[in-house]
DNA sequence: AAATTCAGCGAACAGTTGTTCGCTAAAAAG
DNA sequence: CTTTTTAGCGAACAACTGTTCGCTGAATTT
C-alpha cells in the first residue's frame, strides 16, 4: 500500500502538464499544440500519454481548472486584504494583475480558449468568469446595499472591462503597465459611480421600496 | 486591354476568400484552416493558391481589413440615422448587434485572432478596435463635451464592454438575444452615467477650468 | 504574326500528425 | 511464491500538411 506506483503515475501527469504549459507562448497557442509534442517535451513515448488524458482536450481542460481555482485562492486573499482598509476597486485590481503577470501562459489560455472552437473549452471558462462575476455582485448587494439587478450589471460590466483590459496588459512592456493600471481603476470607478447613481435615480422616481424593474430571475445566461 | 485576364484573377481571389469564409464555424478556426481545403474549396490547385497570396496569413488579414471596413461603414450609417433623434447608446448598441449577426464568421474571426498567435494578426485588429474607441471618444469630447481624457476611459469601457458581450451574442439563441440587448444598454448607460458623474464632481473640486489631471498625451498605446 | 507574360496544374518531396497493437517489466494483490 | 495489474514502449498505419519545380495554353504585348 505503498503507492510507489501510484505517485510515479501522478509525478509523469504533472510532467505532461507542465509540459504543455511550457510550451505555451505568445506565439504558440494550446489548441495549435500536438500530442506528440507534449509528450516529447515530458519524456515519455506518444503511446502513454493516453494512460493519463483521453485527448489534448482533456489535458487543456485541467489547465483551466487548475486556473480558476489558482484565481479564486487569489481572490480569498483579496478580501482579507481589504478588511484591512483600502479600496476595493483598486486591490482586485492589483490582484487581478498580479495574476496575469504570474501566470501568463494560463491567462493566456483562458483568452484563447473562451473563443475558441471547443465547446467544451468554451463552457469550463465561462463557468470561470460567471464564479467571478456572482462573487462580486453578492460583494456588491450584500456589503454595499446595491440592488440586487444593479449589482449583477455593475459586476458583469467591471468583470468584462478587467478581462478585457488584462488581455492587453498580456502583452505590454512593465513599463507600461501601471499607467494602464490606473486607467482601469478609473474605469472601474465610472462603473461604480454610474450603478450609484442609476440607482438613486430609480429610487427617487420610484418612492422607495422596490427600485429596478425586476428583470427575470432566470439565472445566469447571456450576462 | 479588356482586362479579360485581371478579371478572371480577382474572380478566383475572391473564390479564395469566400471558400475562407465559408469553411469558418463555431467549429473550425481560421488559424486550423488549410491552405489544401480552402483551395480544394474554391476549386483550384493547392500550388495557384500562391498566385493571390503569399500565405494564409495574407488571406486572413484580407479578411480582417474587409471586416473592419464593413463595419465603420455601419458606424457611418449609424451617426446618420442618429440625426434622426433618439438614442445614441440605443442605436449603437443595436447597430453593432446586427453586425454581429450579419457577419458570425469574420467577428469570430477578430476575436479569435485578437487572441490568437499571430502578432501581425493581433496588431491589425487591435488597430480596427482603436478606430472605434478614437471615433467614440471623439464623439463623447465633441458632441457632449465630455473632457478629454474621461471621454477616452469612458469610449475605452464602452467599446470593451460592447465587444465582450458582442462575444457571448454571437453563439446565443435569438430568443435570448433581446435580454442580452437590454442588459447591455443598461450597462452603457452605467458608464455614461458615471462618466458625467465623475466630471462634475471634479469640476467642484477643482473649480471650473481644467478638471482632470492631465493624463499623458502619450496617444494611443494600452487603453 | 511572333514573342512574351502568367494563372493554373500535377507530381513529387519530406515532414508531421493521432491512434492501434502487442509487448515488457515492475509493482501490487492473492 | 504466484498471479494479476498496469505505466510505458516501439513499430507501424493512413492521412494530412506546405512548398518546389517545370510545364501548359491562352491572354496580352510587341
Amino acid at each position: 500500500m505503498t503507492g510507489i506506483r501510484a505517485k510515479q503515475k501522478e509525478k509523469t501527469r504533472r510532467a505532461l502538464i507542465n509540459a504543455a504549459l511550457s510550451q505555451l507562448s505568445p506565439q504558440t497557442a494550446f489548441s495549435s499544440l500536438s500530442l506528440r509534442e507534449v509528450a516529447r517535451e515530458a519524456n515519455i513515448a506518444p503511446t502513454s500519454f493516453y494512460r493519463h488524458f483521453q485527448n489534448m482536450d482533456e489535458l487543456g481542460l485541467t489547465l483551466v481548472d487548475e486556473g480558476g481555482l489558482t484565481l479564486r485562492q487569489l481572490l480569498r486573499q483579496g478580501r482579507q486584504r481589504l478588511a484591512d482598509g483600502g479600496s476595493v476597486i483598486r486591490i482586485s485590481v492589483d490582484i487581478f494583475m498580479d495574476f496575469i503577470s504570474n501566470n501568463r501562459s494560463v491567462f493566456r489560455l483562458l483568452l484563447q480558449e473562451h473563443s475558441g472552437t471547443s465547446k467544451e473549452f468554451r463552457l469550463a471558462i465561462a463557468r470561470e468568469i460567471h464564479h467571478f462575476k456572482s462573487e462580486l455582485a453578492d460583494y456588491l448587494h450584500n456589503e454595499r446595499r446595491l440592488h440586487e439587478d444593479l449589482a449583477r450589471l455593475q459586476a458583469d460590466a467591471m468583470v468584462r472591462v478587467m478581462f478585457s483590459i488584462g488581455a492587453d496588459a498580456l502583452d505590454l512592456p512593465a513599463s507600461d503597465k501601471a499607467a494602464l493600471i490606473e486607467d482601469t481603476i478609473l474605469e472601474l470607478r465610472m462603473i461604480a459611480r454610474g450603478a450609484t447613481a442609476l440607482q438613486t435615480s430609480f429610487n427617487a422616481t420610484k418612492g422607495e421600496a422596490g427600485a429596478v424593474k425586476k428583470r427575470a430571475e432566470s439565472a445566469p445566461k447571456g450576462a
